[in-house]
DNA sequence: GGCGAATTTGAAAATGATTTTCATTTTTAT
DNA sequence: ATAAAAATGAAAATCATTTTCAAATTCGCC
């Protein structure tokens, strides 16, 4: 109800709760249902449904992301590390576990350039996306 | 019933057309939806059950990959390094008049390199699409 | 401090993709 | 060819996720 300790502005007590739930388990790599029986375990009341919509608002706003697991049983959701959105990079997103690396070193500058003078064209840093695989999921994946 | 045509030792009818579907369709990034409406479409005979198993079993392989998409349709599957050169370079659309150019030149190959030496990450060019400005859109807009 | 509007919640029902079942068909090995 | 093994398809089952809608909560404002 209060929100004394809660910086970030979330409106209801289970949306800081979720925030919270993954402030304080940073390299938690969870299921929907994961959370829901968390809380329900710990006898605190809240619905499936608000937490599939809390989670799509989280992944929606860019703090945490959503990818397929390895295993088969469904969505699962962590924390993005850095979120500190930042126009000065390119993001390196993996096609497997969703996972963003960061791309920001003196080489972005020189590929810029090059598409600029061999290809006319102006990069936008903001809206490109470059899909992979990340270095765990390469060597997962046979070949 | 013949395998006449076929190199891959598929072992049945319908492996080998999804084989075949994949080989025909490189760039294909699908679900497996739309692969039975692929074949519903043509008035071949498949059920909805074996293609499941099929893609199960081609991931399981290696030959395919299986992702989240960024819509929310279910699981999407695309073959895995299209081993044919639609592979081989990058789309930049202009976000502006949506214009593709193709960026098809042996920068690209560095660049390939670079992200998989200091990054760790191995680019699937098939899916990348660099965003930006064309030249004339560029030139047309004030920033 | 409280009232009404707007938003959010939760339980249950609905949805929709994927999996399982099982009788039948096809393939493989002999 | 023939029997055993594996694969198929239609339908039913499963199960994660979404939607519905009435009740509860939060927000804006006086």
């Amino acid at each position: 109800m209060q929100n004394s300790e809660c910086k970030k502005n979330y409106r209801t007590r289970q949306q800081e709760a979720l925030g919270a739930y993954f402030r304080c388990n940073p390299e938690a790599c969870v299921t929907a249902d994961d959370i829901y029986m968390y809380f329900i375990g710990r006898g605190d009341k809240i619905g499936k449904a608000t937490i599939y919509r809390s989670l799509d608002r989280m992944v929606e706003s860019g703090e945490i992301k959503k990818f397929l697991s390895d295993g088969g049983e469904g969505a699962m959701y962590q924390l993005i590390d850095g979120g500190n959105g930042c126009d000065r990079h390119f993001h390196l997103k993996c096609i497997r576990c969703g996972t963003v690396v960061h791309m920001d070193c003196e080489f972005m500058d020189e590929f810029e350039r090059h598409i600029m003078e061999h290809h006319n064209f102006r990069v936008d840093n903001g809206r490109t996306i470059i899909y992979g695989l990340c270095g765990n999921c390469s060597a997962n994946v046979a070949e």
